[in-house]
DNA sequence: CTCACTATTGCTATGACTTGCGATAACCGA
DNA sequence: TCGGTTATCGCAAGTCATAGCAATAGTGAG
């Protein structure tokens, strides 16, 4: 299946600007922002309001595309959904960003669910807290 | 100590605004949003202003008073910092709510200080995911 | 190919903060 | 008690994200 027809399956249509998104994202290495996803986008064709950006960031999540997470500024950052998953833990006080595979959170996963009947995305929301070199120099 | 003595031993002042801002905290029974701290704000004493208040929140937490916590919506909630912690899961499709002692993440804590030597504070963002309501109906 | 239908776009407006700046008022030492 | 220093205040302006709305452009049917 390619993109317009997923787009169409869902009642979703295949405009210029969406699959300009789209690729702007695939493109990136890494995450990037609804902003640098409009500054690329701008790059290649012409300009694009950030709202639709926004828009398409959302429909093109919806449809497995891609996904979003959120680190420690309250910045949104997207990437593509077939990069491999993983964690992030984000230092309070130096801003320091580690990456952890999602094993680690396997476990509470599956204790929220049978508890709670909870499906938890754990990798969803950067885990805040004190990497190791701030918790050495605060004490 | 009190409130003004532990604000100018970090060379900060106690100010009329910035009592006013902590008294609202305390009095409100569960999280609230800067917003319901200026409204309560007003309601006591004269006006407030927006920023007047997240400053001050922010100081606040700097002293270990209140703390917030990112919830699903993107606005921020706070509340007194000692009050008992609990985790909160966010259903991704309905929105509800769900409260967990914070004991359920003592282990991926320990694990995470272990191999990484990070200090995690699980309780500070939601949970991400769906719920069990949510989850029988999309399947 | 043409046309009607309606999803999507860009624009504007709102919400939740954040930041810069001059005026004000805590605080401390004399 | 009286300044002088400077943290803090209120206001204006800016940022990131979302929402409403008229105009536009994909789409499927004929």
């Amino acid at each position: 299946m390619d993109l317009g027809s997923d787009l169409r399956a869902k009642g979703k249509r295949l405009t210029v600007q969406r699959r300009l998104v789209l690729e702007a994202v695939q493109r990136a290495r890494h995450h990037v922002t609804a902003d640098e996803v409009a500054k690329r986008v701008r790059g290649e064709a012409g300009q694009i309001d950030p709202s639709t950006v926004y828009r398409n960031l959302e429909a093109l999540e919806e449809l497995g595309y891609v996904t979003h997470t959120h680190l420690g500024s309250r910045v949104t950052r997207w990437h593509r959904a077939d990069m491999h998953q993983h964690a992030h833990l984000v230092c309070r006080s130096c801003g320091a960003e580690d990456e952890v595979p999602v094993s680690v959170f396997t476990g509470l996963a599956r204790r929220l669910r049978t508890s709670h009947g909870f499906r938890a995305d754990l990798a969803h929301s950067a885990v805040e807290g004190i990497c190791r070199r701030c918790a050495v120099v605060q004490s």
